[in-house]
DNA sequence: ATAGGTGTTTCTTT
DNA sequence: AAAAGAAACACCTA
Protein backbone atom coordinates (compact mmCIF):
# COMPACT_ATOMS: atom_id res chain seq x y z
CA UNK A 1 0.00 0.00 0.00
CA UNK A 2 1.84 2.99 1.18
CA UNK A 3 3.38 5.20 -1.02
CA UNK A 4 3.46 8.75 -1.06
CA UNK A 5 -0.43 8.85 -1.71
CA UNK A 6 -0.89 6.51 0.94
CA UNK A 7 1.14 8.02 3.60
CA UNK A 8 -0.60 11.29 2.89
CA UNK A 9 -3.84 9.99 3.71
CA UNK A 10 -2.91 8.78 6.64
CA UNK A 11 -1.23 11.63 7.75
CA UNK A 12 -4.78 13.31 7.18
CA UNK A 13 -6.29 10.84 9.59
CA UNK A 14 -3.86 11.25 11.76
CA UNK A 15 -4.37 14.86 11.72
CA UNK A 16 -8.64 14.27 11.92
CA UNK A 17 -8.04 12.03 14.88
CA UNK A 18 -5.40 13.34 16.83
CA UNK A 19 -4.34 16.72 16.46
CA UNK A 20 -4.12 18.70 19.18
CA UNK A 21 -5.33 15.87 21.67
CA UNK A 22 -3.56 14.53 25.02
CA UNK A 23 -2.28 11.34 24.68
CA UNK A 24 -4.10 8.88 27.61
CA UNK A 25 -2.27 5.51 26.84
CA UNK A 26 -0.21 3.90 24.47
CA UNK A 27 -1.14 0.29 24.21
CA UNK A 28 2.17 -1.89 22.27
CA UNK A 29 0.29 -5.17 21.42
CA UNK A 30 3.26 -6.32 19.44
CA UNK A 31 7.18 -4.69 20.78
CA UNK A 32 8.35 -5.86 17.08
CA UNK A 33 7.22 -2.92 15.77
CA UNK A 34 9.35 -0.55 17.91
CA UNK A 35 12.63 0.67 16.81
CA UNK A 36 15.55 1.83 19.26
CA UNK A 37 12.55 2.46 21.84
CA UNK A 38 11.22 0.08 24.65
CA UNK A 39 7.76 0.16 25.11
CA UNK A 40 8.18 1.38 28.70
CA UNK A 41 10.28 4.35 27.37
CA UNK A 42 7.43 4.92 24.17
CA UNK A 43 4.73 5.05 27.03
CA UNK A 44 6.18 7.13 29.64
CA UNK A 45 7.88 9.61 26.56
CA UNK A 46 4.13 9.78 24.93
CA UNK A 47 1.78 9.36 27.42
CA UNK A 48 0.64 13.14 28.87
CA UNK A 49 1.58 14.64 25.87
CA UNK A 50 -0.16 15.95 22.69
CA UNK A 51 -0.29 15.44 18.93
CA UNK A 52 0.37 18.84 17.18
CA UNK A 53 0.60 18.94 13.59
CA UNK A 54 1.77 16.14 11.42
CA UNK A 55 4.06 16.30 8.72
CA UNK A 56 4.91 13.82 6.25
CA UNK A 57 8.34 13.55 4.20
CA UNK A 58 8.31 10.78 1.20
CA UNK A 59 7.18 7.60 2.86
CA UNK A 60 7.87 9.05 6.23
CA UNK A 61 4.71 9.93 8.62
CA UNK A 62 6.25 12.61 11.07
CA UNK A 63 3.53 12.23 14.30
CA UNK A 64 4.71 15.87 16.09
CA UNK A 65 3.94 15.90 19.78
CA UNK A 66 4.47 18.62 22.38
CA UNK A 67 7.60 16.48 23.15
CA UNK A 68 8.99 13.99 20.95
CA UNK A 69 8.27 12.94 17.53
CA UNK A 70 7.08 9.77 16.62
CA UNK A 71 8.22 8.61 13.69
CA UNK A 72 5.93 5.82 11.65
CA UNK A 73 6.95 3.70 8.30
CA UNK A 74 4.73 1.70 6.90
CA UNK A 75 6.52 -0.51 5.10
CA UNK A 76 4.48 -2.83 2.60
CA UNK A 77 1.37 -3.82 4.14
CA UNK A 78 1.41 -0.63 7.45
CA UNK A 79 -1.48 1.49 7.51
CA UNK A 80 -2.87 4.08 10.41
CA UNK A 81 -6.57 3.66 11.49
CA UNK A 82 -8.83 5.98 13.40
CA UNK A 83 -12.08 4.33 15.28
CA UNK A 84 -14.24 5.26 18.11
CA UNK A 85 -12.96 3.94 21.79
CA UNK A 86 -15.03 0.59 22.00
CA UNK A 87 -14.17 -1.20 18.80
CA UNK A 88 -12.19 -4.61 19.21
CA UNK A 89 -8.35 -4.92 18.55
CA UNK A 90 -7.66 -5.80 15.13
CA UNK A 91 -5.33 -8.68 14.75
CA UNK A 92 -2.56 -6.71 13.04
CA UNK A 93 -3.34 -3.45 15.44
CA UNK A 94 0.40 -3.29 16.80
CA UNK A 95 0.41 0.03 18.55
CA UNK A 96 -2.98 1.89 19.38
CA UNK A 97 -3.05 5.39 20.77
CA UNK A 98 -5.53 6.33 22.63
CA UNK A 99 -6.42 10.07 22.72
CA UNK A 100 -9.05 12.45 24.71
CA UNK A 101 -12.44 13.10 22.13
CA UNK A 102 -12.90 8.83 22.37
CA UNK A 103 -10.59 8.42 19.35
CA UNK A 104 -8.40 5.83 19.27
CA UNK A 105 -5.46 5.39 16.64
CA UNK A 106 -4.09 2.25 15.57
CA UNK A 107 -0.79 1.62 13.62
CA UNK A 108 -1.57 -1.56 11.96
CA UNK A 109 0.50 -3.96 10.02
CA UNK A 110 0.60 -7.04 8.73
CA UNK A 111 3.94 -7.73 7.61
CA UNK A 112 5.94 -5.77 10.03
CA UNK A 113 8.66 -4.72 7.85
CA UNK A 114 8.74 -1.39 9.19
CA UNK A 115 7.39 0.05 12.08
CA UNK A 116 7.81 3.36 14.95
CA UNK A 117 10.69 5.71 16.33
CA UNK A 118 10.75 7.89 19.24
CA UNK A 119 12.82 11.13 18.41
CA UNK A 120 13.98 14.56 19.16
CA UNK A 121 14.87 16.85 16.74
CA UNK A 122 18.25 15.44 16.00
CA UNK A 123 16.79 12.25 15.99
CA UNK A 124 14.52 12.76 13.33
CA UNK A 125 16.94 14.69 11.42
CA UNK A 126 19.50 11.81 11.37
CA UNK A 127 16.61 9.05 10.56
CA UNK A 128 15.43 11.67 7.53
CA UNK A 129 19.04 12.17 6.96
CA UNK A 130 19.56 9.99 4.21
CA UNK A 131 16.33 10.98 2.24
CA UNK A 132 16.22 12.98 -0.85
CA UNK A 133 13.88 15.72 -1.81
CA UNK A 134 9.99 14.67 -1.41
CA UNK A 135 8.69 14.33 -4.95
CA UNK A 136 5.56 16.37 -4.12
CA UNK A 137 8.05 19.45 -3.30
CA UNK A 138 10.80 18.78 -5.62
CA UNK A 139 11.67 21.41 -7.74
CA UNK A 140 11.63 21.27 -11.93
CA UNK A 141 15.57 21.80 -11.46
CA UNK A 142 16.15 19.64 -9.14
CA UNK A 143 14.59 16.56 -10.98
CA UNK A 144 16.59 17.52 -13.46
CA UNK A 145 20.12 17.00 -11.56
CA UNK A 146 18.69 14.05 -9.89
CA UNK A 147 17.97 12.45 -13.26
CA UNK A 148 20.89 13.61 -16.00
CA UNK A 149 23.45 13.15 -12.67
CA UNK A 150 22.84 8.92 -12.80
CA UNK A 151 23.17 6.54 -15.42
CA UNK A 152 20.65 4.02 -13.89
CA UNK A 153 17.72 3.19 -15.40
CA UNK A 154 15.10 5.90 -14.92
CA UNK A 155 12.58 3.85 -12.49
CA UNK A 156 15.31 3.23 -9.96
CA UNK A 157 16.24 6.63 -10.12
CA UNK A 158 12.64 7.38 -9.53
CA UNK A 159 12.45 5.01 -6.97
CA UNK A 160 15.82 5.25 -4.65
CA UNK A 161 14.11 7.24 -1.81
CA UNK A 162 18.11 8.68 -1.49
CA UNK A 163 17.41 10.46 -4.88
CA UNK A 164 13.52 11.35 -4.81
CA UNK A 165 11.80 10.84 -1.64
CA UNK A 166 7.94 9.26 -1.78
CA UNK A 167 7.30 7.02 -5.10
CA UNK A 168 7.20 3.52 -4.57
CA UNK A 169 6.36 0.67 -7.25
CA UNK A 170 3.22 1.74 -8.32
CA UNK A 171 3.34 5.37 -8.47
CA UNK A 172 7.10 4.93 -10.53
CA UNK A 173 5.05 2.68 -13.17
CA UNK A 174 1.89 4.82 -13.40
CA UNK A 175 4.39 8.06 -14.06
CA UNK A 176 6.62 6.61 -16.41
CA UNK A 177 3.34 5.26 -18.01
CA UNK A 178 2.03 8.47 -18.12
CA UNK A 179 5.19 9.43 -19.63
CA UNK A 180 5.45 7.63 -22.23
CA UNK A 181 9.13 6.66 -21.10
CA UNK A 182 9.97 3.28 -20.68
CA UNK A 183 11.06 2.18 -17.43
CA UNK A 184 14.59 0.73 -18.48
CA UNK A 185 15.60 4.11 -20.23
CA UNK A 186 18.89 5.56 -18.72
CA UNK A 187 18.34 8.11 -16.41
CA UNK A 188 20.67 10.36 -18.30
CA UNK A 189 19.73 9.12 -21.54
CA UNK A 190 16.19 11.43 -21.32
CA UNK A 191 16.13 14.19 -23.69
CA UNK A 192 14.88 17.70 -22.17
CA UNK A 193 11.30 17.26 -23.28
CA UNK A 194 11.16 13.98 -21.78
CA UNK A 195 12.68 15.17 -18.57
CA UNK A 196 10.05 17.63 -18.91
CA UNK A 197 7.07 15.87 -19.32
CA UNK A 198 8.07 12.97 -16.78
CA UNK A 199 8.20 15.98 -14.14
CA UNK A 200 4.94 17.67 -15.16
CA UNK A 201 3.53 14.30 -15.54
CA UNK A 202 4.65 13.03 -11.73
CA UNK A 203 2.92 16.24 -10.29
CA UNK A 204 -0.30 15.34 -12.46
CA UNK A 205 -0.12 11.38 -11.28
CA UNK A 206 0.22 12.69 -7.52
CA UNK A 207 -1.89 15.75 -7.72
CA UNK A 208 -4.50 13.06 -8.26
CA UNK A 209 -3.42 9.76 -6.19
CA UNK A 210 -3.08 11.93 -2.91
CA UNK A 211 -6.53 13.54 -3.76
CA UNK A 212 -7.68 9.75 -4.00
CA UNK A 213 -5.65 8.74 -1.10
CA UNK A 214 -3.73 6.12 -2.96
CA UNK A 215 -2.72 5.69 -6.27
CA UNK A 216 -6.38 4.49 -7.91
CA UNK A 217 -6.65 1.36 -9.33
CA UNK A 218 -9.07 2.46 -11.93
CA UNK A 219 -9.41 1.37 -15.40
CA UNK A 220 -8.17 4.45 -16.49
CA UNK A 221 -4.88 3.91 -14.72
CA UNK A 222 -2.11 1.44 -15.44
CA UNK A 223 -2.60 0.63 -11.80
CA UNK A 224 -5.95 -0.66 -12.58
CA UNK A 225 -5.01 -3.11 -14.97
CA UNK A 226 -1.31 -4.28 -14.20
CA UNK A 227 -3.26 -7.47 -11.62
CA UNK A 228 -4.90 -8.52 -14.56
CA UNK A 229 -2.47 -10.97 -16.47
CA UNK A 230 -4.34 -10.29 -19.72
CA UNK A 231 -4.57 -6.24 -18.75
CA UNK A 232 -4.13 -3.83 -22.05
CA UNK A 233 -2.78 -0.21 -21.67
CA UNK A 234 -5.72 2.04 -20.69
CA UNK A 235 -5.01 4.03 -24.05
CA UNK A 236 -5.94 1.12 -26.85
CA UNK A 237 -5.56 -2.64 -26.92
CA UNK A 238 -2.27 -3.43 -26.48
CA UNK A 239 -1.26 -5.83 -24.19
CA UNK A 240 0.60 -4.52 -21.02
CA UNK A 241 4.28 -5.96 -20.64
CA UNK A 242 5.74 -7.32 -17.39
CA UNK A 243 9.45 -7.75 -16.29
CA UNK A 244 11.62 -7.08 -13.65
CA UNK A 245 13.32 -3.75 -13.44
CA UNK A 246 15.41 -1.99 -10.28
CA UNK A 247 14.79 -5.19 -9.13
CA UNK A 248 10.81 -4.68 -8.72
CA UNK A 249 8.09 -5.89 -10.90
CA UNK A 250 7.42 -3.83 -13.60
CA UNK A 251 4.47 -3.06 -16.00
CA UNK A 252 4.17 -0.72 -19.16
CA UNK A 253 2.92 -0.27 -22.32
CA UNK A 254 5.20 -1.54 -25.36
CA UNK A 255 3.44 0.91 -27.30
CA UNK A 256 3.37 3.87 -25.52
CA UNK A 257 6.56 3.54 -23.90
CA UNK A 258 9.04 1.82 -26.69
CA UNK A 259 12.27 -0.08 -25.49
CA UNK A 260 15.09 2.27 -25.07
CA UNK A 261 17.87 1.46 -27.87
CA UNK A 262 20.32 3.26 -26.52
CA UNK A 263 22.50 1.83 -23.78
C1' DA B 1 2.52 -28.94 0.12
C1' DT B 2 6.36 -26.51 -1.11
C1' DA B 3 7.58 -22.66 -3.87
C1' DG B 4 7.17 -18.27 -5.23
C1' DG B 5 5.14 -13.87 -5.13
C1' DT B 6 4.05 -9.15 -2.75
C1' DG B 7 2.30 -0.57 -3.18
C1' DT B 8 9.47 -1.55 1.26
C1' DT B 9 14.07 -0.97 2.80
C1' DT B 10 18.77 -2.34 3.78
C1' DC B 11 22.77 -4.87 3.53
C1' DT B 12 25.87 -7.82 0.90
C1' DT B 13 27.61 -9.59 -3.29
C1' DT B 14 28.62 -9.31 -8.18
C1' DA C 1 28.14 2.90 -9.86
C1' DA C 2 24.58 0.02 -10.30
C1' DA C 3 22.20 -4.13 -10.29
C1' DA C 4 20.99 -8.42 -8.24
C1' DG C 5 20.06 -11.25 -4.23
C1' DA C 6 18.92 -12.04 0.33
C1' DA C 7 16.95 -10.82 4.46
C1' DA C 8 13.50 -8.80 7.58
C1' DC C 9 8.02 -10.42 8.03
C1' DA C 10 3.25 -12.49 7.27
C1' DC C 11 0.21 -14.10 4.20
C1' DC C 12 -1.69 -15.58 -0.40
C1' DT C 13 -1.72 -18.26 -4.48
C1' DA C 14 -0.27 -21.77 -7.78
Amino acid sequence: MPELADVESFREVLASCARGRLIQRVEVRDAGVLHGVSTRRLRADLEGRRFTEPERHGKWLLARTDGPTLLLHFGMTGMLVCSGPDEEPHVHDRVIFTVDGGHVLRYRDQRKLKGLWLADDDGVARLLAGQGPDAMEVSRARFDDLLTGRHATVKSVLTDQSALAGLGNLLADEILWRAKVHPARKADGLTEDERKGLYADMRRTLRSAVRAGNVPPRGSWLTGRRDDPEGTCPRHDERLRRGRIAGRGTVWCPRCQPSPTDS
